[in-house]
DNA sequence: TGGAATTGTCACCCAATCGTCACACGGTTG
DNA sequence: CAACCGTGTGACGATTGGGTGACAATTCCA
């Protein structure tokens, strides 16, 4: 699963330079504008990490900082910094906004995935996904790719398995059509299709009566039950 | 109400000069002078702060500071450190750690109220929408989209839910039709129909009991009661 | 290369849900 | 006391949202 990152600038041609270098990498990489956008997409996204720039019409990165860190949803997220002067680092990095790593402007491309990739690493190691979710009589088990029903395993293919694993994965929290389409199928959604409806009948005809556990959530979308 | 916090230091000079002027500045202070007795008091009172010195007898403030940390009760309360010693101010705030603030010995009084009423004014901010909004018996869950009275789920729809939820958020305060069209069909218009009180009956008869919250404001609008 | 598996899209259908209306009710006003 | 205004109520037709089957495009794999 690529890691996310959302990139916050309002510079076209800095957008430009660092989300080709990063989906280079193999990143997914979201962009935003300004201060608005940036605190509404790293709600929705919940990206592993955002490159924020200091620097921005309305309101500046510091601000942006300190709103990611207050609310619950986005706080944990690792922020990268892109400020111009020296003499900002200390209150970047310092207790009040505490941004993860910053790179002074002008900055090469190679540097800021350096840092990039050794702030994922470091969050990545901290959190231990879980490998295997049990409910019931239903098992998922990750890294082996496998789901199985009272020890029998149940045929999926990858995005069924996704589909689920990220229901899961979010078990009791009702997820849209769109958040679905982004987590499982990593499209930046404004089509509107079936596809999400198409797949969770297959996944419910193969899982039979396991599918007890997903929820239609009508108007609003689907939920794992335990 | 006022905040409450817990005061950890092995010397009784310091302990009584600083419960003094907290509790001057209106503040419930309770003290603990190691820390087992810290962990203990911070895990029964669960205080909105802790002050917390680096140098104590047994268990040093470092350890402190993570097993309160590592305990779901207590990771939250914000810490500020009491330290001797400029080096160790990386360490406290880094991310092993993660105490709110510091002050380094020897402080004066007036500065530690200032990053006292600092820090708690940041973390009342971050009050952030919650997740859940309870009332009595009434539990509304946002993320699960689910509404309950006494533990029994309330079968609603969408839409019942989402005018529920807007009435509950903003307790207390009337809201108009025109609001209600706004906030929970998201129609910007004038129009004149019966259908936000055709929502209102329908979500009384589903709640049952609970529809002693849904107060009706003749002329104005409608209002969530506590 | 060719057949099978998988996937995204579409058209259709049905039930749940929605918005609207006509009317009933009750308090308010003159 | 009667007209009036605002809200509650019951009913109904229209709309919508999601399930379903089918199909073509794509990918996979031998």
């Amino acid at each position: 699963m690529k890691p996310r990152i959302l990139v916050v600038d309002d510079e076209p041609e800095i957008i430009e330079l660092v989300e080709f270098n990063l989906k280079q990498a193999g990143y997914v990489v979201t962009t935003a504008a300004d201060g608005a956008e940036a605190l509404k997409k790293a709600r929705s996204h919940t990206p592993d990490l955002i490159v924020l720039d200091v620097m921005l019409p309305e309101m500046d990165g510091f601000e942006i900082c300190k709103a990611l860190r207050l609310d619950a949803a986005t706080a944990k997220i690792p922020i990268v910094m892109l400020t111009a002067k020296a003499s900002e680092i200390d209150r970047v990095l310092g207790l009040e906004l505490g941004a993860d790593d910053y790179l002074t402007k002008p900055f090469s491309p190679r540097e800021l995935l350096l840092r990039v990739k050794k702030i994922l690493a470091r969050f990545q190691a901290e959190e231990k996904p879980k490998e295997q979710l049990r409910y019931g009589d239903l098992l998922i088990d990750l890294p082996r790719h496998i789901a199985s029903w009272k020890n029998k395993p149940i045929e999926l293919t990858a995005t069924e398995f996704k589909l689920l694993t990220v229901l899961a994965q979010r078990a009791g929290r009702v997820q849209s059509r769109d958040q679905l389409l982004r987590d499982v199928w990593e499209y930046d959604s404004l089509i509107d299709t079936r596809t999400v409806d198409t797949h969770m009948r297959r996944l419910r005809e193969k899982i039979g009566p396991a599918s007890k556990h997903l929820d239609t959530v009508r108007g609003v979308g689907y939920r794992f039950v335990e």
